[in-house]
DNA sequence: ATTATCTATAGATCTATAGATAATGC
DNA sequence: ATTATCTATAGATCTATAGATAATGC
């Protein structure tokens, strides 16, 4: 039984449905939600306080402008990829197989993009991103492409590597992978989906089957493995 | 030397800087460029007109309103890639490699996404494009899609395909080649890419680099104009 | 007469600030 | 006293229309 607590200040006028998050989190939700559907020049501080329940110049109290708003979701939203990749990649000098550890970080990255509330990874592809002002953001974006690079060099055979530098296989994987985000575009991606891009990474990187099955399976093992509560 | 020829109508306050070509013409640049920068709604129309060297209210004259030139940009985006698409897939059921079609096409598409003068591509990333009044867009889009897809296929040995069938192949294959949209966010695309890009489409289908090479000797021959036969 | 522009402007936004108010916390 | 909201609003847009005007075409 949820005994409704009630909130320091001044109640709203529409009493909110959701007591557990607190009203940054609501926001950060309802406008994630606008952003992708209609685009952040699309979306007024008015639509979004709408969708909070709260009005459009309560919103200023949490945030300064719409901008602060997109910043805090593009931080969120590569951070958690990042470190996952940065965790696997740490495993491969030792005894992990390079092709296993990439399939592996391909797959939780497509499991990641599909399960967002909403479809956040299209977050990346607004034009507004490109303002200086989320520099930082595209950096570490850039670090989570590296790590795709660096494991697609390890994980292909010497021919590939010699016509491709780790740079551009990190732009074709990160790009195959984030094609989740397309897809949910349209329809619900599905454990098929992922395996079929997490594969298809491996062929890219100029893996024969046989050798993506065995990624599979090692694969498998690690994501067990590393399984854990999120919170 | 260029005689200018003087228009039609009352003259612009500042005279136009390429009297070469239509109005129209001018709009659909000056807006292609600006909503690939800063997006649709991110755009107003004064800035349009702006860049075209009129006044904001004399875009109306050609176009009633934004979402107008928005979809005149988008229906001559994919025309010319689904119809070099569907004439190279016609060429397939009779004597044509499709793999050397698919790398053909591939590499055709990658460049023409390359050369337009403001990076056309990302338009199709813009969430205004969702909206119902675009439909006849996606279904073009659909059908390139559609037209990656049965190459792919087709080129596939049997045990990818028993995994993947043509559509999920489409899927992937069309957003590895709109990498090139990506790149251009952040550097030059060189002939490297095309290559790169063309052969990954080819091992993501499960090619070995044997068979890559020899497909991409036989897009050369098709994409040098040459109809012949190439066996 | 026709065409392609111009000026002027109505009416609808939109962002952000100022200051009031209704809760809880101490 | 502090917190989180509210109401009201200034000032800056933005889209789209009405009607005037300055060219060319016939």
């Amino acid at each position: 039984m949820t005994t409704t607590r009630p909130r320091q200040g001044r109640p709203r006028h529409t009493p909110p449905s959701d007591p557990g998050t607190s009203a940054r989190e609501q926001i950060l939700d309802a406008a994630g939600a606008l952003f992708v559907e209609r685009g952040v020049a699309g979306t007024s501080t008015r639509m979004i306080a709408e969708r909070v329940g709260i009005r459009q110049a309560s919103l200023y109290y949490h945030f300064a402008t719409k901008e602060d708003i997109l910043a805090e979701l593009l931080a969120t939203s590569v951070r958690p990829s990042l470190r996952m990749v940065e965790r696997i990649q740490a495993l491969v000098p030792e005894r992990i197989d390079p092709a296993a550890a990439l399939y592996a970080v391909a797959a939780m990255d497509v499991r990641t993009l599909s399960r967002t509330s909403y479809n956040i990874g299209t977050l990346y592809l607004l034009p507004e991103v490109r303002a200086e002002r989320f520099d930082a953001f595209r950096a570490e974006r850039g670090r989570l492409q590296a790590g795709y690079g660096a494991l697609g060099a390890l994980a292909a055979p010497e021919d590939v590597t010699r016509s491709m530098p780790a740079e551009r296989i990190g732009e074709l994987l990160i790009q195959l992978v984030e094609v989740v985000i397309q897809i949910r575009r349209s329809r619900e991606p599905d454990p098929a989906d992922t395996d079929a891009i997490a594969s298809s990474c491996l062929r890219l990187c100029g893996l024969d089957e046989r050798a993506v099955a065995r990624a599979r399976g090692g694969a498998a093992a690690l994501l067990s493995g590393s399984d854990r509560p999120t919170s």
